[in-house]
RNA sequence: GCCCCCGUAGCUCAACUGGAUAGAGCAUCGGAUUUCUAAUCCGAGGGUUGGGGGUUCGAGUCCCUCCGGGGGCGCCA
């Protein structure tokens, strides 16, 4: 794959360092504050400035000076307080826009910073006792664009769906089946009674199902529903995994054995006496994470009855995450498990995982559901939800995913039911779609009048607004590589509505179709092509559709 | 009591992980189209980044402390 420009740049630039100072430095590009100051710039004067104890100013003075012999094909050189800026040159940029067009379409935005790395995100994982609610959509949206943004990015990902099909939630499940079919009289204790059930329970007593399987075979229908749902809202997983096949592989005592050998389990009774009185059951055996993070206390994995713990069952499985390939494993959970991640770290650790993998845990942060401008608290239990279905229907599934990825995971989100119907008019996505409406008709109209971009004469570009916008499509991949990177899938909105605006306002400003000056017409046209080009794989990373009506 | 997240313009949020003069949208006010989609554009006002201290060339970002909001602290899953 093609090197990014900045890319380039920066191997150029660490070479350099490399020639003039002896030193190995990680050159940061980054757009500067102002635009005056250029297109990329790099704080490396200050960071050598200790090293060579010489002021920053001297430094990038001299250092921009044998830079620029190097890169004067691509940008010219300026030193401003000691950052070095780099504006990039109008033929490099006229020659990007071709490109987009002519020769990277739809890879556009591509980059290999993954490197082909194995990647595992796990998200939703909903218990299977309900319908999908809009916490389920929130994650959904980011863990499925953060899985096509790392696609794009080099990195080989994989998209898992974990079900807890397993455990007293089942059994809870099956009760309530039960109780809708009249084979009890009060539903059980932690009962589901949402109406759903009614109609699943009736498939069952079709199907001939018998009571102790009624768990079971329920949490199969509703997980084969959430799945369509989550079909519906653009979201595809490779693989889902159920707890109830860990629990019968055979991994939960391999795992349990390793730990053992590494003498990181013990009985409860057994632990110093400060930790002991923890315990209620003194004969359970527990995994030592005292031992690997002083913050942490040991965990139950066996109960004394033989049972393991769900924090057993969940690190075989994360243990098998590993043991199929994956070097890095991402998980979004809901900010009520984040007291877990230290434990889970603890024991992957433990388990020599994390020598060459790593593991991260980003929560996606609880949508509070607001009626009449109060808080409804959800309950899958009672049946009080706002489900996925119910967002789509009422917003539609592009306006739905762009709101939820507009801020990042982890900030709380109020989301207003009368709110998401009024989303649909209101939503900034019909802003970016708006762009390539508005472009693929201009295309239209450009062929009817007998202007097309083949006619293009790229040395024509050259206002102000085109060097902006050429500028905004140079960042495009550098904005989805770091969106990867820091698993930041918000990224991409905020790009797209930045793009968006410096398109409105250029098309506003200047006529594209002129049948008096087909290069210029054509120059133009190419460089509106590149923009729908740039907007269409933009939105195609966040799962949204790019409509060339509107 | 301990731990985690959040606190930025009236509101909702950004700020490329320590960079330059903290930016958008909404809302408010004022303007723009006989020509390519007005779901658009241009302009104006609006800030002690919750308070205080520290680290350094440089802090919204890191550390300490206090205040406020939310969540967690099962041998549930």
């Amino acid at each position: 794959m093609q090197k990014t420009l900045k890319e380039r740049i920066k191997q150029i630039i660490e070479r350099k360092v490399k020639e003039i100072y002896g030193q190995d430095v990680d050159v940061q590009l980054t757009p500067p504050r102002s635009e005056e100051y250029g297109d990329y710039a790099t704080n490396l004067a200050f960071l050598l400035s200790k090293k060579l104890r010489k002021p920053p100013s001297e430094i990038a003075s001299e250092f921009a000076s044998a830079l620029s012999e190097e890169l004067r094909p691509i940008a010219e050189i300026n030193v401003v307080s000691g950052f070095i800026n780099l504006q990039i040159r109008m033929p490099i940029l006229r020659e990007l826009v071709y490109e987009i067009v002519h020769s990277h379409q739809s890879d556009y935005g591509e980059s290999d910073v993954g490197g082909g790395r194995r990647v595992l995100v796990e998200f939703v994982s909903a218990n299977p006792t309900g319908p999908l609610n809009v916490v389920s959509a929130r994650a959904a949206t980011v863990g499925d664009s953060l899985v096509r943004i790392m696609r794009k990015s080099g990195y080989n990902a994989d998209a898992e769906y974990y079900v807890n099909d397993a455990g007293g939630q089942i059994r809870a499940l099956g009760e309530s089946v039960a109780w809708r079919l009249g084979e009890r009289d009060e539903p059980p204790q932690d009962g589901y009674l949402g109406e759903y059930l009614i109609e699943i329970a009736k498939k069952l007593r079709d199907q001939g199902v018998s009571r102790e399987d009624y768990g079971k075979a329920a949490a199969e229908l509703i997980l084969k529903s959430q799945l369509q749902s989550l079909e519906r809202f653009g979201v595809k997983f490779d693989s889902v995994v159920r707890e109830s096949e860990i629990r019968a592989s055979g991994l939960v005592d391999e795992v349990f054995n390793r730990l053992k050998e590494l003498g990181l389990v013990s009985k409860a009774s057994d632990l110093p006496p400060q930790l002991a009185s923890e315990y209620r059951d003194r004969n359970s055996l527990v995994l030592r994470t005292d031992l690997i993070d002083k913050n942490e206390k040991p965990r139950v994995l066996i109960r004394s009855n033989g049972e393991p713990t769900y924090f057993m069952v969940d690190l075989a499985y994360h243990y098998n995450k590993f043991q199929r390939g994956y070097e890095w494993v991402i998980d979004l959970w809901g900010p009520d498990h984040h007291g877990y991640i230290p434990r889970m770290r603890a024991g992957l650790k433990g388990l020599g995982l994390l020598e060459n993998g790593r593991f991260d845990v980003m929560i996606v942060q609880q949508v509070n559901l607001i009626r009449d401008g109060k808080r409804v608290v959800m309950s899958k239990r009672k049946g009080e939800f706002f489900t996925m279905d119910q967002l789509i229907d009422a917003v539609g599934v592009d306006a739905a995913r762009f709101f939820f990825l507009l801020r990042s995971a982890n900030a709380h989100l109020d989301f207003d039911i009368d709110l998401a119907r009024k989303l649909s008019s209101d939503n900034p996505v019909y802003y970016v779609q708006y762009v390539h409406a508005r472009i693929s008709s201009l295309m239209e109209h450009a062929s009817e009048k007998g202007v097309s971009f083949d006619d293009a004469e790229l040395e024509q570009l050259g206002l102000k607004e085109e060097r902006t916008l050429m500028k905004k499509l140079l960042y495009f991949p550098d904005v989805v590589s770091n969106s990867a990177r820091r698993m930041e899938p918000h990224l991409i909105p905020h790009y797209l509505l930045d793009l968006a605006g410096e398109f409105h306002n250029y098309y506003q400003k200047h006529r594209i179709v002129d049948t008096e000056n087909k290069a210029l017409s054509g120059a133009r046209l190419l460089l509106a092509e590149a923009v729908r080009t740039v907007v269409h794989n933009g939105l195609e990373l966040i799962g949204v559709s790019a409509p060339s009506r509107m």
